[in-house]
DNA sequence: TACAAACGTTAACAAAAGATAATAAAAACA
DNA sequence: TGTTTTTATTATCTTTTGTTAACGTTTGTA
């Protein structure tokens, strides 16, 4: 595995908080590559045994699937974390699929071993709460956006927020499930929008 | 301080996980009662030392504050953990403000407290990881109600749920801003409902 | 390269939601 | 008890969204 891979996830588990090699290298012997071509799916609905990942290269989606309709509400790009989380914090099979967008390279490791470092080490298990903390906030300024904000204005905080990637790299139909919204109706948004 | 109270808290606790006497004793000397009159607040916005409560009696909301608008986006019952949750772990004052909707008691200890005792005792830094874990499933539940559902929709799946205490005990208008409609609009959405 | 699939925009119409105001009922409270 | 205040409904009008379909463009792939 090469050392500039790894130290992405290093890194990204640093941004939490800092850990020894020791810990470090309690996990390593779990990672492993993963690569995905574009469409394949990395999680699918209904899937039990649950890995944790972080993205190298690429950028996908993840959807909840009903009435046969897919709604994407999440994106993920380069060093981001990916799993299909509350599936593996509940053990229950994973109502949400995860897809590439374009070929992705990961790195992967399983969450059981996760849950093994939570045990094991104070600092994972730490690791473990501030990452929860972190997914939480995330969700609640989400849903504070979607019960305060017009659609029109989530679209237009997309533009500007630190979230620009989204806008440049992902296609608009399924932002407009991000949004909360049809695509023909996002469509209206930005020509409307534009107008101003 | 009524044993009958203290101990509706440490089975809140232990619907997390199981602690021993000592553990427990750990958090007791920092609890202390808190008595709310209906209409006043517990945690206004802007403020910053927070305090994280269970309610023993009574009900209270939260609310954004927008273009002088209150909008309400969540309600706290009986034996319910009550805190401003994000401001606590950001250590960043309150964005939101909580409310007693009705006279409310409760018991009260201080973040600052709850967090010495991650460090203390890794029972209690896994309890704070799966507090952080439990709030984020509430909200991904409620996010993806918001993207996937029509308000219709979600208006009836607040009647059916596990949910009929909002129903019962809340005012309608506060419900409206929970589902992301206006009052005027729920209003419409109740009596087409009832025509079917 | 050629064909098919995916994507974005626009149009037309129906359904729903927002805004505002008027009214009535219920609850708070002095 | 009587009087505010809060709460819910209804009506009217405007704006926005959903739905369906058509069209052109881009992109992917055989």
């Amino acid at each position: 595995m090469e050392e500039k891979d790894l130290n992405v996830l290093r890194t990204a588990i640093q941004r939490f908080l800092p850990i020894t090699d020791e810990e470090w290298e309690l996990l390593t012997p779990d990672i492993r590559y993963r690569s995905l071509e574009r469409g394949e799916k990395w999680i699918d609905e209904g899937q039990r045994e649950q890995d944790f990942g972080i993205v190298l290269e690429g950028n996908m989606r993840h959807y909840y699937t009903r009435d046969g309709e897919e709604k994407t509400t999440y994106f993920y790009f380069e060093h981001h974390f990916i799993s299909s989380y509350f599936s593996a914090i509940t053990a229950k099979p994973s109502r949400l699929t995860i897809e590439a967008l374009t070929d992705c390279r990961l790195l992967a490791f399983s969450y059981k071993h996760l849950q093994s470092l939570y045990d094991q080490s104070p600092k994972w298990e730490r690791f473990g709460r501030l990452v929860a903390e972190y997914i939480a906030m995330g969700l609640e300024e989400r849903m504070a956006g979607l019960l305060m904000l017009s659609p029109e204005e989530r679209y237009l905080e997309l533009l500007e927020g630190n979230k620009q990637k989204i806008v440049e790299r992902i296609p608009q139909h399924y932002i407009a499930n991000y949004l909360g919204v049809t695509p023909v109706s996002l469509s209206r948004i930005r020509s409307r929008v534009q107008k101003k």
